[in-house]
RNA sequence: GAGAUAUUAGCUCAGUUGGUUAGAGCGUCGGAUUGUGGUUCCGAAGGUCGUGGGUUCGACCCCCAUAUAUCUCCCCA
């Protein structure tokens, strides 16, 4: 048979997992010295865990994993009723009971919830696992991909806002990725657009078609929202505040003017000038770009209630590289009631194909072995074994080539390697208990002690 | 969930308006070179033309279905 994998997944070949693993290091790294903690939590979930947590077309997107037993005939009663329930869309116990992972975040809620004993509140975590969407796949869009998150529960304060955007800046700062541009906008402004525009309870759909502004233009969002059933009046009324410009400050400031009438977007504003006077503090000079806030931005999950953010890079045409933003009652939904929680997202898989189409990897990550030694076998083969017995006690990452097979085929499979030193450890060199040392980039060889060898190779 | 395009050797791609034995480059393998790779030279292997049906005297080519990839809508990281 043709072997295959399944539609949206890959493989990652040994280059790309180094590549990759520099990606989960840096990141890590980053998380450690702020202060979160690892997390991981199981591949699959209970269904009733997932299901009306992300929307409708979130609900569509999960995979779900089909029960064992089916055929067991006890039970083929129960299970054709379940059957018919699938039939009309609907999900059944009796036929589905567990789903993968779609997120990290809602698996993180069920968590805390569930060990909200053990835990001290503000808990940081951080998580890098994959999930899996039943999505098409696209360019920089898979079926199984790696989300790899970053959040805070128990914390009302923005200064949690705040540190979040350091983490995002210094790991696109150290990852090397240019062009990044950090939007940031409010729930609460959202909001507070919608009661500006007369329609305090159509967000939801004013928001979705906000957020395709930039893809769109201003003429497509109008076509949108008068599809969407919002009146002239408020359509102009939101174009009169999304065409808001200037620096942060200045935003702030005609968003406060125009919106003076909404309660909550004044609060809205207020926390945003806040995260920005903490983050203000907080950031490194040397970071590139600058926050912009942007009322245009909308960010789909439903749970998000207050600050939200989305990092996009413009060095290469791919959707944003990460996202979060505040939810104030996420865990409420398994009840654990007034706790707040603010987190990041990083798009690993979009940032990794962003770095390999720019070149950004350090060249460095793909060696493996710094010396093979040759096979002569018999008593050579003896003498190169203890040869890279010592090189191992002395930590130097060495092979021995396993066969005594044809030096061309086995100096062939050293370059192909990249490895970049030989070892010959042939009839003269165990006579003189010496050992002959080829750099390959070079070409040069010398016959040494196996302590010289040592003390180059370490060098 | 809807639409579009593509699929020929391990990889990147030619090709045939339907007509005997389907081509190249790179890679692989063998040899020149059994104590010397990366260069060079010589040679070889490798394809049911994505898969399954249909039309036809005859299909890699036309038609239908299906799988996968890419793109658009939708949604999202």
């Amino acid at each position: 048979m043709k072997p295959s994998i399944p539609q949206g997944t890959r493989d990652f070949s040994p280059a790309e997992v180094r590549k990759r693993q520099y990606i989960f290091n840096t990141l890590k790294t980053i998380f450690e010295t702020y202060g979160f903690q690892p997390l991981e939590t199981p591949s699959m979930e209970n269904l009733s865990t997932l299901m009306g947590k992300y929307g409708d077309e979130g609900d569509r997107l999960i995979f779900k994993i089909l029960n064992n037993g089916l055929d067991n005939p006890d039970k083929e009663e129960k299970i054709r009723a379940g059957f018919e329930k699938v039939l009309e869309g609907k999900n059944h116990t009796d036929i589905t009971e567990r789903a993968l992972r779609y997120d990290l975040t809602i698996p993180f809620a069920r968590y805390v919830v569930m060990h909200q004993n053990e835990l001290a509140f503000p808990f940081r975590r951080y998580q890098m696992q994959p999930v899996w969407r039943a999505d098409r796949p696209q360019r920089g869009r898979y079926r199984e991909f790696w989300q790899c998150d970053c959040d805070v529960v128990g914390s009302n304060s923005l200064i949690n806002e705040a540190e979040l955007l350091c983490i995002y800046q210094s790991a696109f700062h150290q990852l090397k990725i240019p062009g990044i541009a950090i939007r940031i906008n409010s729930r609460k402004l959202l909001a507070g657009l919608a009661e500006v525009a007369g329609m305090p309870d159509r967000m939801m759909e004013i928001t979705i078609a906000l957020d395709k502004l930039d893809k769109i233009g201003w003429e497509g969002v109008t076509k949108e929202l008068v599809q969407r059933g919002i009146s002239e009046q408020g359509i102009r009324a939101i174009e009169e505040i999304i065409s808001i410009s200037g620096t942060n400050e200045e935003k702030l400031t005609a968003l406060e003017q125009r919106m003076a009438g909404s309660e909550i977007a004044l609060q809205g504003v207020a926390e945003l000038r806040e995260s920005l006077a903490y983050y203000a503090t907080l950031a490194a000079a040397a970071w590139q770009g600058n926050i912009a806030v942007d009322i245009s931005l909308a960010r789909g999950l439903n749970y998000y209630t207050g600050v939200i953010v989305e990092v996009t890079t413009d060095a290469v045409k791919m959707g944003s590289v990460g996202g979060g933003g505040r939810y104030d009652d996420l865990t409420g939904l398994f009840g654990l009631k007034g706790l707040s929680g603010v987190g990041i997202s990083f798009g690993i898989d979009r940032i990794y194909d962003v770095m390999e189409e720019l070149n950004l990897f350090p060249p460095q990550l793909e060696t493996g072995s710094k010396v093979m030694l040759l096979n002569f076998g018999g008593e050579n083969e003896q003498y190169g074994l203890t040869v890279l017995h010592n090189l191992r006690e002395q930590g130097i990452a060495a092979e021995m080539y396993p066969d005594a097979v044809k030096f061309d085929r086995q100096m062939k499979y050293a370059n192909k390697r990249n490895i970049p030193f030989v070892l010959l450890p042939g009839d003269e060199e165990r006579e003189k208990q010496r050992v002959s040392l080829k750099n390959f980039t070079t070409g040069e060889q010398k016959m040494l002690s196996v302590q010289e060898v040592i003390s180059l190779l370490k060098a």
